[in-house]
DNA sequence: ATGAAAGCGCTAACAG
DNA sequence: CTGTTAGCGCTTTCAT
């Protein structure tokens, strides 16, 4: 049909039935079928993110930059969670490979394992990929876009040790996310860097929750560890264990520096406006889609590393005199 | 085909050639084109979300349960943001039509305009619809699902009579939002109920953020209001107001009583762990997909209304005695 | 139990 | 500039 000319804006039309049908599509309430459309086009438009959780407020973030990206140019977005669970991730890949989505944003589930069949069979259906935060074996053949954990930590470590801090705690994250690992990385490469040593016995295994930060901060007061500074894995950990330094009566900064890493909506304000480093989370996305749009047009595209930066507020301050 | 019968599990199929197609199609890595499907069979399982912005934090737990739902009932969520924009929410609803996507959840850009084209063109494709919140007028012929705020406010309301209080301020939200005047009516009406007076020397405009509330404190610090309590519009605003209170060298809530709304995660971890009324967030979602979920199976479906719970934390106690 | 034919709504490639 | 033909990958219907 030349209807089908018009709705496309090809050329090769007069503009008095161009008109004619536009106004008889609207009427009709015409609206074209994007899915036959693609059958014959091969070109759906359509990009998956699969994420552990939506609600995880790093993930929050990074959607708002794809899903706003996406759309202005012109694609839709697929949203789908894997709960961390490999089985379900594998279901979410392969209803997106079904679909024939164009690209992927993956935010791998962490496994041991190597092998990793879906995603072997994204590479084979040649879907792109851009992988989003630390890029495990199984995502040799992609790309991916993540903050240095491992420098944004460090630094906040070395603004502590800049401080004159000495004995600085840390409160570790869950030792299955490289994240959370790449930022103990980063404390104890600042320390070594200051000629300082890494004591174990001011390592607290926390976790990633606010709970997991209070009860991390119990035991390092009741293993009376005299750290003069704590640095926390995230943001909610390091507020965690602030609450709990309050609730024993410390004053932050005067007794003990609190710092974490994220900057999360409420560290702002938090109770003492807290230390810590800002990840470029939006930014993440915004590469991401940016890298994607690259891959699409067939451009060869490399890995990215965003830097993190400090942001100095009011729970870091020089240690007690003595 | 025999092969579109084996991997749509129809009948009449030997079981032989059943697992030698099988097999086959492992191993050529073989996934059937769900558009081609679609289009043969008119059902996409497809469901559009379209909010304002995935970044609320309303919105987040809403879309955790819609995507986990969604996904376990087989359906694929298409998410896309309105950013509070009529342009952009119609070609959002249209994009998402183009695809034919089964259903939609609707979280409408609020409109005084009782026009809503985008909207009309939802029913006459016969889409089905459940509308996420209060609901428009040009959302008359859909169902909703949405939290009792006025419910919510006033039992916060009384809980702060309850406790002695008397003048008790109120730190409204944007006039723009249907939820905050309703949560606003419900703080009315409690007072009311209780036989007390209304008084507009205890009204003061807010907004929705932190600093929001902590100008809209110092406002009524400044005018003297005399009041005992505080109610802000949101939990957010809350925390706001009793930062500011606390930089005043007002204790709470011994000095002043303070109570949100919401139960955002925060609120419980504040530096006084808020009152506030918990909204069933998740909840919601969960509501809407079954709701969906009979709208799609042609059954008759009404909206409903989720009642908050109050949760009484650190921040209410009696008014200072005198 | 299997296969052939037709068509879902669209567009690419030609003809007119 | 407009219309015809064929086919995207699948499923439905009807024969075999």
């Amino acid at each position: 049909m030349t209807v089908s000319r018009v709705l496309r804006d090809a050329p090769n039309v007069s503009t008095a039935t161009r008109t004619r049908v536009h106004a008889l599509a609207e009427q009709m309430g015409y609206v074209p079928n994007a899915m036959a459309q693609s059958l014959r086009t091969r070109s759906t438009r359509l990009i998956a993110y699969v994420v552990p959780s939506v609600a995880d407020p790093m993930a929050t973030r990074i959607l708002l930059a794809l899903s706003e990206q996406a759309h202005d140019l012109g694609h839709d977005l697929l949203v789908s969670q894997s709960l961390n669970r490999l089985d379900r991730e594998e279901t979410c890949i392969r209803r997106a490979l079904a679909r024939r989505v164009e690209g992927f944003f993956l935010q791998p589930v962490y496994r041991l394992d190597p092998s990793a069949p879906a995603y072997d069979e994204v590479r084979r259906h040649g879907a792109k990929v851009v992988v989003l935060g630390p890029k495990p074996p199984f995502c040799e053949a992609f790309v991916n876009v993540e903050a240095d954990e491992a420098l944004a930590a460090g630094e906040a470590t070395a603004h502590l040790i800049e401080l004159g801090h000495r004995r600085i705690a840390f409160l570790s994250g869950p030792p299955t996310s490289p994240a959370a690992q790449n930022r103990f990385e980063g404390y104890r490469r600042a320390l070594r860097k200051a000629g300082l040593e890494v004591d174990d016995g001011l390592i607290f295994h926390a976790g990633e929750t606010m709970e997991d930060g209070m009860k991390a901060a119990a035991q390092m007061l009741g293993e009376s560890a005299a750290a003069t500074a704590v640095q926390a894995v995230n943001d909610q950990v390091a507020m965690g264990a602030a609450a709990f330094f309050f609730d024993r009566g410390l004053r932050i900064p005067q007794d003990i520096s609190v710092v974490g890493c994220g900057n999360i909506p409420f560290s702002e304000c938090f109770r003492v406006p807290l230390t810590t480093v800002r990840q470029p989370k939006y930014q993440l996305g915004l590469a991401a889609v940016g890298m994607m749009q690259a891959l699409l047009r067939g451009e060869s595209v490399s890995s990215r590393l965003l830097p993190g930066t400090l942001v100095v507020r009011a729970s870091t301050g020089p240690p007690r005199a003595g």
